[in-house]
DNA sequence: AATTTATGGTTTATATTATAAACTTATTTA
DNA sequence: TAAATAAGTTTATAATATAAACCATAAATT
C-alpha cells in the first residue's frame, strides 16, 4: 500500500504536461504553455526535466521565421505514466464517507 | 481544464496522512507513521502543516504512560480532500493510448 | 533606418518544501 | 544505574518549484 510516486510527475506543471502529451502524441511548447497557464520559465525547466529523463523527447524546429519547440511522450514516459496513475489511486480511493 | 491542485494536499506524505484519516476517522499517530513508511521527525512536520491548516484535529493524551497524538480528519479536510481528487482527476484520465 | 514591441524561449536567483538528523522527555529493561 | 525503547519535536540541509531577468530574432512603428 501507498506505493511511492514518482517525484518527477508528482508534479502540477509536469503532470500536466505529461496529460496533454499522451492524449496528443506531439504539442508545441507554446501550446502547452497556453493550456497550462504556466509561465514559459518554468515550462522550460520542467519540459527539459523531463526530457532528462527520456519520459518526452524535444525537437526544435523553425516554423516560419520563428523558434518551434516540439514535445512528444516516449513509450517510457507513457509507461511511467500509467505505473504513476495506479500508484496513486491507492492515495485517492475515498472509502464512502461524506 | 487542469484546475490547481492544492499543494497542501499534492505532496505524497500528506496525501497519504489524508487518504489514511478519510478511511478511519481517527488514528494514532504512530499508526499513520508504520503505515506511510514516513519517518516520525517528517510526519510530525506534515501532520502539523494539515492541523494549521485546519484539515485535520490532532490531539493528545497518555496512553498508559507514553504519550499519544491522535488525528481525525475535520469536515473542511474532507470537503478539500474530494475536491482535490477530482481537479487530479483531469490530470490522469489516460484517453487510451497504450 | 532606427527604435519599440512581440515571439519564443533559456538562465539564474529566490522562495518554498520535503526530508533527515539531532534532540527532548519519559519509560522500560538488563 | 546504565542502556535501550517509545513517542514525538525542532532544526538544519537538500531538493524543488517558481518568478524574474535575460537573450535572440522578427515584425511593426515613428
Amino acid at each position: 500500500m501507498y506505493k511511492d510516486l514518482d517525484p518527477l510527475l508528482h508534479s502540477q506543471l509536469r503532470l500536466a504536461v505529461m496529460s496533454i502529451l499522451i492524449g496528443l502524441e506531439e504539442a508545441e511548447f507554446t501550446y502547452i504553455k497556453e493550456h497550462t497557464g504556466a509561465t514559459a520559465g518554468n515550462l522550460s525547466v520542467q519540459v527539459n526535466k523531463l526530457k532528462e529523463a527520456g519520459y518526452i523527447k524535444v525537437t526544435k524546429k523553425f516554423k516560419g521565421n520563428y523558434p518551434q519547440t516540439l514535445c512528444r511522450i516516449t513509450s517510457l514516459g507513457v509507461k511511467k505514466f500509467k505505473e504513476y496513475v495506479n500508484n496513486l489511486k491507492d492515495y485517492i480511493n475515498t472509502p464512502d464517507k461524506q
